[in-house]
DNA sequence: GACCTTTTTGAATTGGTGTTCAGTTTTAAA
DNA sequence: TTTAAAACTGAACACCAATTCAAAAAGGTC
């Protein structure tokens, strides 16, 4: 054989795959899923359209792979926010929170992610990312519940709809133009995790804590260098 | 002038719009908003394609009209419930069980119009529908907090995340798979609607209370003849 | 029935983007 | 330097449903 693959190269390749994916995800964070074309995202990552193909099948996979990276960040960081709370009701409020702010922080890339319409079949992908970390909300409200704090209550619906209401209040078409202003977003992050915590059973006083507790380490983890969204 | 448009032919004209709307409706119901390709449109409402451009602009033109149509029957639906309940709580338990009842009877249909991928750009009136079931909620909500049943809130954002949480768990990708069965409906219906009321401030066992007086009339209104979504 | 207008038809056209592939360039080994 | 394999290029292709439009049919008046 005469042509074998080096290090180099193998560095190089890898290298290219990150490249074309990281301008995928500027692409999406820039102009959402729409914007996440072959030929532009090519063109940003300094290759030839065709290039592509040599390290994704299908566009499909392409945007499949972007997906599950993006949720894959977020799935760690809010891990991370409810691991560090000192009890149940914290950790959920934490992860809440910790939602509340990525999402608001990064609108165009999440509304990509969780709902925008795509012109290739992505279902499998957002499913697979709306259930990882649906189940992750989950377990916290199970952890809650067992330790009294709330009532017994189907756990998994409670996450989803959790869910639903912070992804349409902070990222949906409905939510405020104006969550640029820090101050705004901050009140739009607490008014909605203040509902998500409510609507478990957690008592109006007791969740208002909470949320104040969980949201500034939610903000301040955030702008910390690349953030966890657009990393 | 040697031809005018005669009664009849107005109404023949009239009908054969409803014919396609209808038939767009009914694509949707079935197979979601990808089921709503002029050729078969066309086909189902037993006119040439080329007929829909009589009555439609463009597709995008049709489906949005769809999407108003199946709105406005909602809507209605939602104030019918609200107003016949006795107080404004009620009212507000009653417009959040009447959402929740009619997606999860119709989901493929509220799939199609709140969120399902379509070629089109919809986005607009997929807008005003939100807005527009998002500003009954709110208006209910306020009548509550008004009341002094509900603590003092940002009840447009309380209003988005109700539906958002709606949706979410009941037609969402993660939404329960067994929902053909009528108990586990009702069960759904049920659990959803509680949490979207405690969200918004109604203590548990009050909230309880009012989803139960809440889901018998909203179910019963709906196998009437034709139902307001699919009608 | 003659004559004009509106309506309908459905096959052909269009448009835009994902995907392919023959030719070119780069890389590694002899 | 030569040789062969891999990687890359970008213009051409394919796909597929929305849209158009010339011809035909139906409707209305005289």
């Amino acid at each position: 054989m005469v042509y074998r693959r080096t290090h180099q190269v193998v560095r190089r390749l890898a290298a290219r795959r990150h490249a074309i994916l990281n301008a995928a995800r500027d692409a999406a964070s820039e102009g959402g899923m729409a914007a996440v074309q072959i030929a532009p995202v090519a063109a940003r990552a300094n290759v030839a359209a065709g290039t592509v193909y040599r390290y994704f099948p299908s566009k499909s996979d392409l945007i499949s792979e972007l997906i599950a990276d993006v949720s894959h960040d977020e799935l760690t960081a809010i891990r991370r926010a409810a691991d560090a709370a000192p009890g149940p009701s914290s950790a959920l409020a934490a992860a809440v929170t910790t939602i509340a702010v990525h999402v608001v922080s990064h609108r165009k890339l999440a509304w990509g992610i969780l709902a925008e319409p795509v012109d290739v079949d992505v279902s499998q992908s957002r499913l697979a990312s709306r259930r990882a970390i649906a189940a992750e909300i989950k377990s916290r409200i199970d952890a809650a519940v067992r330790a009294g704090h709330l009532p017994a209550q189907d756990t998994e619906l409670a996450a989803t709809a959790v869910l639903g209401a912070l992804h349409e209040a902070l990222v949906g078409p409905l939510a405020p133009s104006d969550l640029d202003d820090r101050g705004k977003l901050r009140d739009a992050v607490q008014t909605v995790s203040l509902l998500a915590l409510r609507a478990v059973g957690v008592m109006d006083a007791r969740a208002r804590g909470l949320v104040v507790q969980a949201v500034l380490p939610a903000q301040a983890a955030l702008p910390a260098k690349t953030s966890v969204l657009a990393g």
